[in-house]
DNA sequence: CAAGATACCTTGTATAGCAAGGTATCTTTC
DNA sequence: GAAAGATACCTTGCTATACAAGGTATCTTG
């Protein structure tokens, strides 16, 4: 329901999550589902596009424990962008933040009855 | 370059202004232009939509100074709507920092050259 | 060998923001 | 009173992204 406010910050929570440790995409689904909601549906396209803008690379290894895992690695591009992504989604929460406290329910001490 | 942020987010802020007053279309973007980037494109289709949903109900008023305005009131259920979103939203930025602060580069001392 | 977990992937759909373009009204200026 | 500019409304077509649903292959375990 609220899949819009995603939009645009799932690639730099996998960023995120890339700048820990390597990881490949059924990985990266089961460490944000955690804290979020992301289906293997979002995180395919997802790792194509990181790929495509060279943010992450990727090499194979073989798992004991099923098929091939491909791994993806942040590279030095991927940490730039992920620190302006940062930048930009501090900025824009803070613009947010700033409408909302215009209202005066943001208060919300007595607010609704 | 960063729309994709503000998805989802653009209708609890229009809610938000008009929980302080009425307005109309053609105001709320330009109030909302101090603060963040939207367009007259995203607005009128966005008001549409908030008016399907009960939440907001309009009524025209004669300007003095150009053609009639449609202005736009914060019904009761946008207000318990707004309450809502306003939740959502709190929750969404706590899962999308908790994400960001496994990342060792959040502290951002020294950490770019 | 059947079942289930692991791991990869694609296709089609829905949504929302935006640029570009269009219309009408009202005031001002010449 | 014609032209220009601001005000105010709106629509069409494009793009990006998240997701459900479905599909494939591998490996282990019973």
């Amino acid at each position: 329901m609220k899949t819009q406010l995603k939009k645009g910050t799932l690639d730099m929570c996998v960023l995120a999550v890339l700048a820990q440790a390597d990881s490949y995409a059924y990985e990266l689904v089961s460490k944000l589902s955690q804290g979020m909601e992301i289906s293997e549906g979002t995180i395919y396209p997802l790792m194509r596009r990181l790929q495509n803008e060279s943010w992450v690379s990727t090499y194979l290894v073989e798992s004991s424990s099923g098929p091939s895992r491909k791994y993806y690695k942040l590279t030095e591009a991927g940490r730039l962008e992920l620190a302006t992504m940062r930048q930009e989604w501090q900025e824009f929460v803070a613009e947010v933040e700033n409408v909302l406290r215009d209202d005066p329910a943001a208060s919300t001490e007595g607010t609704l009855q």
